[in-house]
DNA sequence: CTATCTGTTCTGAC
DNA sequence: TGTCAGAACAGATA
């Protein structure tokens, strides 16, 4: 569930419970989540976090690095000092913590816990050298992203850059226009290949095709001039208004407080089958498979 | 009970 | 080389 807003919360959450704290020790439940050396994390101090399309980055002060990527259903949940209150946890947080689904649990030094839930085990924990963050495989691959890594301020809080070293690149529009030109692929497809640009999955690529108001089956080199810079801006827009709310709780995405988001509240079609268009008023919101993907769209908003 | 759906990325086949 | 179905996994829903 985890999309760039999602794990954007989860980044600016984790900074701000973590800076400043040593891991003390390290309990892996499961060998095939947490990859690579435990003992090198050991008596590092957490300095900061950066993001990389869905990946999180905790940086320690020891020249090691964490890698996370949460895929479907990976939560990480703080317990210690600093939690505002109320501290429940909200029931979306899977089986508890610790519980079944825990997976791998940092210890911190000043009463703090770092637990990572994941119920269908698809995510994974990495120990990377911080000098080899950009040069590890899956980073690398990344293409450019809106923002370039940096959240523009959604209301509250400062602007949170992520903080030092560097970031992926800015998807600006006219290497948008590129990405878009190159391939007959359906424009949903496009959005979501991570490969081309980094952080936007199938909620955002939903509601920005239909903000929009482009067929999400539409040969991505087949858009013109005004579509693309609409579909460009559009994407912007849905993926800032998914930080504003603290990304969407549909399934299994909680904060590192264990609270929900808000955006599901917001959802502009996703998920809207049957529903008459939030736009129009007249269709009713379709639902159909498109690179295996659930894919809602208006019928007469969103015409091929 | 079984079948289907979920949503991200990797693998293998064409 | 690009493209795409199926797999990885576990649970909710029909």
């Amino acid at each position: 569930m985890p999309e760039l807003p999602e794990v954007e919360t989860i980044r600016i959450g984790l900074e701000k419970y973590l800076a400043g704290h040593k891991i003390t020790s390290v309990e892996i439940k499961s060998h095939k989540t947490f990859q690579g050396d435990e003992k090198k994390i050991i008596g590092g101090e957490i300095t900061a976090t950066r993001r990389f399309g869905k990946v999180l980055v905790i940086d320690l002060d020891n020249d090691y690095s964490i890698l996370t990527h949460l895929k479907l259903t990976g939560q990480y949940i703080y317990r210690g000092p600093n939690l505002p209150s109320p501290k429940e946890l909200s029931s979306k947080v899977t089986g508890g913590v610790p519980g079944p689904h825990t997976l791998v649990i940092f210890n911190l030094d000043k009463g703090g816990i770092l637990y990572y839930n994941d119920l269908r085990r698809f995510g994974w924990i990495r120990v990377v050298k911080t000098s080899e963050v950009e040069t590890e495989p899956f980073i690398k691959k990344l293409g450019p992203e809106p923002f370039g890594g940096s959240t523009p301020s959604a209301g509250s809080g400062p602007s949170s850059l992520t903080t030092q070293g560097h970031g992926p690149k800015l998807l600006t529009l006219n290497i948008f226009r590129q990405i878009l030109s190159k391939t007959s692929r359906p424009a949903k497809i496009v959005l979501m290949d991570q490969t081309k640009m980094g952080g936007v999955g199938n909620i955002y690529a939903n509601d920005a095709l239909w903000l929009a108001a482009i067929n999400p089956r539409r040969p991505a080199n087949n858009l013109q001039l005004e579509e693309q810079k609409k579909l460009y801006n559009a994407i912007l827009s849905v993926l800032k208004a998914g930080i504003k709310w603290g990304g969407a709780s549909d399934a299994a995405y909680v904060t590192p407080e264990g609270k929900e988001g808000l955006y599901q509240k917001y959802f502009l079609v996703y998920g809207r089958k049957g529903e008459l268009c939030l736009r129009c008023k007249k269709a009713k919101i379709e639902k159909i498979v498109l690179g295996g993907r659930g894919t809602y769209f208006c019928p007469v908003c969103q015409k091929l």
